[in-house]
RNA sequence: GGGCCACUAGCUCAGUCGGUUAGAGCGCAGUCCUGAUAAGACUGAGGUCCCUGGUUCGAUUCCAGGGUGGCCCA
């Protein structure tokens, strides 16, 4: 074998992975390797790689390192299959949650008191406050391994990429896509601000009292017969019609006149009813009370439990009867004009609880609004922004809560109460910073209509390529069908501000800037001077005035927009126009704005991923603004990552205290150790539990285990000199260390290794490709377990043997195929380990890097099925055969005639390809097929507790048919689970019980069909082969006691002990006629059988074969070498 | 209250396109092997495959309902 001029460097398989990282991560640096990978494929189609944005103003969790990794695993995947991923970092820099930072800094937690502060200067804190902790994020990134480019991420607070911001929303307005609205929105009364749904879900608290109130609306006297209100009423004839059966009869009633019942929990919105819905499918009846004949209305379905006995129905009714019927209101605004109180159908009324007729206040509730809105009602409030109820209203002048009181008791004074079943105890959402309950409170707001784009919207997103796939109908294409319009404005500070300037004098008159150069074209002169250098926030940007065409001077509005706005403007925003960067083929590009942009291949991306949260946050912000602006999505595949729990399920929390930090993890076991987890341990898309234990045992099961191998080899490769370029020609195309051979290897346990090898190189790039680095990994660990515990443990005496044949020689060019190919295969997954290795073993001409590679092709034509199987079956056939030689006491050591094997005729075939494994394994001379009832004793007998019941008395009758019967025949019979007859009774296979027992001189042992037996019978010679093999393990061991190395040679001593000196004669006649073997075994110069050793030999008494031996081993005296 | 997902051994997870005896790793108990040795092999204990009903010759698997947990939304 031609030696190898550098040998590998030597690998301890002491390994400290996290030591080992830092020392390639500081070679990684010095070679500015990312740039590298990126100059090798300088003429390689794009990957185009969208972030999604963190918010830097918190140290990274475990949760940051799992999505991280799976974005880095695909970048560095198609890296490898001959793509140059664009893979541009960003960072979310706005928002509440950095001004919450700010409030808690300053001790402050209200608007009146930033306002005090300063917005000028809180704003300069938020944005000193966003990077604070990027250095931590960077920090982290690099070291578990993720390529991404930070230096150059984008951050939405820079003025270019708010003015991006700006181009995209007023694009939106030009299509008539913007418009100002009442929306209810959960608002705090003591913060004087909407809170964001996240923040709503903040602060949600079970088990809270409320009053629960039912409440008469008298059926009005005086019945309009105006009927087009809304468009919605009742022709008058059906109307007169449903009146007359309640008894409303020519302008006058003929009986006590009934009551819609309405039940709320929030009394101090009656103060601005409205109307009351009614479900127009709804059963409802106007019952009459027997005590003193008062009726009501409520729905059938509620009836009992709302009034209890005593009442009869007196009539019945559908909703949608209702509709346009007039009640007196319990209060009515004096600010209301000519509005009619009438019930009205509405679709979200069901008769789940309450009454089945709404009490609907458009104010103070979102459905309310929505009924509101499509009758055209105008939003009228009696409640003001903190909460407090206006004059003329019971409980002026307090707050809602503490005036619940007050309109109860003076609804009960107007007998207008029904009935008080207060308190009701709900789950209520409350301010999660003060404490304070919310309002649901219909305010005006900036709306983006992407319902008029939803169709078109589910079309887009039916084109996604969403992992796993019940994302795209279910959570996220349910949200989409449920599409509301964005409300995208906030009365905040720290935000990109909404670029809509309104006139002073008539507010109808409203401009919308895009762009700086818009601003300037339309700036008063008063103001122009402060264009130059302005900072796009607030307070700046809100002291710009525009000049409106009527001649008056228009001033921003208030609002900076949503946070999601700027992360879903990110694919438009993210550059600073005009820029040039290279395209695919290396070919330069100049976008000179985002239509340029949305025409070229860096739109839209081919991956995104982020855990499932995201949904309805960034997955569906990126898509609402593509598709109103693009026309189609931002992204063609999105894989979904499930969130990370601690170890006993619970989410990580800062404030539950169980939040694991990265570093930790990646000190202690290794950044690799902690990816291999994250991406094998459970579904990509799965809630997981996460313990360092886990990983722990990762690093033992996978990584150690891989190391092991790699260990090994290089040892052996080093003692050989075995140098794969002088091997070349045994590869397809010369390609040393390729999954392609250019024949396949003559030894079928190579050629098996090497069939899984190329199997599993196809398996690993179809996962990949299917965005599932969990299926690679499970697969890859799958085949280090084979290669490691059968094909190296199998494979291990062709290393060890002295001379160079070219049984040897294949032997180090399939493992070392193995692991080359190992090492491009992990590369994505593992990328520290992955590099170590190939930088050791890579061929003369390989890249410097693993990450300058490509992937492994592999060759389908050497995938072999057939000897796929045959060698699990191997495996299978050698833990029988262990397991038989472990419970009859033959240890492996002493060699066997034979094993006998009764498989299932499909597989008989496939033993031959396998035998010498078997035989090695197993330490026998022959392998055989056999009858069952060859290889073990079968006994059957009736299981009585089941038979009993069915046999009754003739069960006797049976027990004899079954002792008559041939065991061997039906227990085979039964085995393969098919039924029995024996003397006319039918046996199902439970009805009998198979008992195997050894045959004499044999001891089996079973799986299913499967049956292995050993013959344990031993003639002289296999015995002496035993003591010899015994001897030989004895020497090993007292020469590793002895510090000798594994190359040394030895002089080795053996007689009986003086005590035992006569029963000692066999066994030493059984070593003198193995004399041969033991020597070369042991590396023994010289056997002196019956000499006693020197005192300066290492020496002890041992047993063995029945006696009691001294034995001794020495190195050669200088006189005897010379 | 709605949507999505999960529920298999003490723990973390495979698996079953409906079919013979449901698996792995870890942990526990024991044995062996060892020139990969801070590895490795074998054995044992440990399972109402969440529950109920339906479809079927047959359901852990398919369907429906329910339960528990997670996430998202009300």
């Amino acid at each position: 074998m031609p030696s190898r001029e550098k040998p590998y460097k030597p690998v301890s398989s002491k390994v400290n992975f996290p030591d080992l990282e830092t020392s390639i991560l500081e070679r990684w640096r010095e070679e500015n390797l990312l740039r590298e990978t990126e100059r090798v494929r300088a003429g390689a189609p794009l990957f185009v790689f969208y972030e999604g944005p963190p918010t830097a103003n918190g140290s990274p969790g475990i949760h940051h390192v799992l999505s991280r990794s799976f974005k880095d695993v695909i970048l560095r995947y198609k890296t490898m299959r001959g793509f140059r991923p664009l893979r541009r970092g960003g960072w979310d820099t706005h928002g509440l949650p950095v001004e919450l930072e700010i409030e808690k800094e300053l001790g402050i937690s209200s608007k009146q008191e930033i306002e005090a502060f300063g917005v000028e200067e809180f704003n300069r804190r938020c944005r000193e406050s966003v990077f604070r902790y990027v250095g931590d994020w960077e920090a982290m990134t690099e070291r578990a391994g993720v390529w991404l480019d930070m230096d150059d991420a984008y951050v939405t607070y820079h003025n270019s990429y708010i003015e991006s911001a700006w181009w995209v929303f007023k694009r939106l307005w030009d299509q008539g896509l913007v418009y100002e609205d009442y929306k209810v929105t959960p608002h705090c009364p003591r913060c004087v601000t909407s809170l964001s749904s996240h923040e709503v879900a903040l602060g949600y608290q079970e088990n809270t009292p409320d009053p629960s109130v039912y409440v008469r609306f008298p059926v009005s006297e005086a019945q309009s017969a105006n009927d087009d209100v809304g468009g919605f009423a009742l022709p008058a004839p059906q109307r007169a019609a449903t009146l007359s059966k309640m008894g409303f009869i020519d302008g006058r009633w003929t009986a006590p006149r009934p009551s819609f019942i309405a039940w709320t929990t929030t009394p101090w919105t009656l103060t601005a009813n409205l109307a009351l819905a009614v479900g127009p499918a709804e059963q409802y009846v106007l019952a009459e009370s027997d005590a003193d004949g008062e009726r009501v209305i409520v729905a059938s379905a509620l009836a009992e439990r709302v009034l209890g006995e005593g009442w009869k129905a007196a009539a019945e009714f559908s909703g949608a009867d209702f509709t346009g019927v007039q009640y007196d209101a319990p209060y009515v605004s004096p600010s209301l004009r000519g509005h009619t109180h009438r019930a009205l159908p509405a679709g979200y009324v069901t008769t789940a609880d309450g009454t089945g007729v709404v009490h609907t206040a458009v104010a103070y509730g979102a459905e309310d609004a929505e009924l509101g809105k499509a009758r055209g009602f105008e939003t009228v409030h009696t409640v003001d922004l903190r909460g407090v109820v206006a004059d003329g209203f019971p409980g002026a002048g307090k707050f809602v809560k503490d005036a619940d009181a007050d309109i109860i008791r003076d609804l009960d004074e107007r007998g207008l109460l029904f009935r008080d079943a207060s308190p009701y105890r709900h789950t209520y959402p409350f301010c999660w910073r003060c404490g304070t309950p919310l309002l649901y409170y219909a305010k005006t707001s900036w709306h983006i209509r992407t319902t008029a784009r939803k169709e078109e919207m589910v079309a887009g997103n039916r084109a996604i390529n969403w992992v796993p796939g019940h994302i795209k109908e279910g959570r996220f294409g349910e949200w989409l069908r449920n599409n509301v319009d964005w409300s995208v404005s906030r009365e905040r500070y720290w935000g990109t501000p909404i670029p809509i300037w309104r006139c002073a004098d008539h507010p109808e008159h409203v401009a919308v800037a895009g762009s700086l150069a818009d601003l300037a074209e339309r700036v008063t002169d008063e103001t122009r001077p402060l264009l130059d250098g302005l900072d796009l926030h607030r307070p700046f940007v809100d002291r710009v005035e525009l000049r409106c065409e009527c001649g008056g001077v228009m001033r921003r509005v208030i609002e900076v927009a949503d946070a999601w706005y700027d992360s879903g403007a990110m694919p438009f925003a993210q550059w600073n126009y005009p820029v040039t960067v290279k395209g695919p083929g290396g070919a330069e590009l100049t976008l000179n704005g985002v239509d340029d942009l949305i025409a070229s291949p860096l739109f839209p991306a081919n991956y995104i991923t982020e855990a499932v949260d995201q949904t309805r946050g960034w997955f569906y912000s990126l898509l609402a603004l593509s598709t109103l602006i693009a026309g189609k999505p931002s992204y063609e595949s999105c894989l979904v990552l499930g969130l990370i729990l601690d170890g006993n399920g619970e989410k990580m929390s800062k404030s539950r205290g169980n939040v694991v930090d990265p570093w930790s993890v990646m000190n202690e076991h290794g950044a690799d150790a902690l990816r291999w987890y994250l991406f094998t341990a459970a579904p990509a898309a799965d809630a997981r539990r996460f313990s360092s234990d886990l990983v722990k045992e990762t690093l033992r099961q996978f990584l150690l285990t891989l190391w092991n191998t790699y260990s090994f080899f290089v040892t052996y490769a080093n003692i050989d000199g075995f140098d794969p370029s002088a091997h070349a020609a045994y590869w397809k195309d010369g390609q040393a260390g390729s999954p392609a051979l250019a024949s396949a290897p003559p030894n079928e346990l190579d050629r098996w290794i090497v069939s899984e090898l190329n199997g599993l190189a196809a398996a690993v790039a179809a996962d990949l490709d299917a965005l599932n680095p969990t299926g690679a990994g499970r697969r890859i660990q799958e085949f280090v377990n084979l290669l490691s515990n059968w094909y190296v443990r199998r494979s291990r005496r062709r290393f060890w043997k002295a001379e160079n044949d070219d049984d040897k020689a294949w032997a180090h060019r399939t493992l070392y195929s193995c692991l080359l190919t190992l090492a491009k295969l992990i590369a994505p997954l593992t990328p520290f380990t992955a590099d170590e290795m190939f930088r050791n073993l890579a061929p003369d001409g390989a890249a410097r890097s693993v990450h300058l590679e490509d992937f492994p092709e592999p060759d389908a034509s050497l995938v072999d099925d057939r000897l796929n199987k045959a060698a699990r079956l191997a495996m299978r056939i050698a833990s029988l055969g262990r397991n038989a030689r472990s419970r009859s006491g033959v240890k492996v050591r002493q060699p066997l005639s034979r094993v006998l094997v009764h498989l299932r005729p499909e597989d008989a075939e496939l033993l031959p390809l396998v035998a010498p494994q078997i035989l090695d394994e197993l330490n026998v001379k022959a392998v055989e097929t056999a009858e069952a009832d060859a290889v073990a004793e079968f006994s059957i007998k009736p299981n009585l507790p089941v038979l009993g019941p069915k046999l009754g008395a003739r069960i006797g009758e049976a027990r004899s048919a079954v002792a008559a019967a041939d065991a061997a025949t039906v227990a085979g019979a039964l085995r393969s689970g098919s039924r029995v007859e024996i003397g006319g009774f039918a046996f199902e296979p439970g009805d009998l019980l198979v008992e195997t027992a050894d045959k004499p001189g044999v001891a089996a042992a079973a799986d299913g069909a499967l049956i292995v037996g050993m013959d344990v019978a031993l003639t002289p010679e296999l015995r002496a082969e035993g003591v010899a093999r015994e001897f030989v393990h004895c020497v090993q061991n007292m020469r590793k006691a002895a510090g000798f190395e594994i190359e040394d040679r030895i002089v080795t001593y053996v007689s009986g002990s003086g005590a035992d000196g006569g029963s000692a004669e066999e066994t030493l006649a059984a070593l003198a006629a193995e004399e041969d073997y033991v020597r070369q075994e042991t590396l023994s110069g010289e056997l002196r059988i019956g000499e006693p050793p020197p005192s300066a030999a290492h020496a002890g008494e041992r047993e063995m074969d029945g006696a009691t031996l001294i034995v001794g081993v020495a190195r050669p005296r200088r006189e005897d070498v010379e």
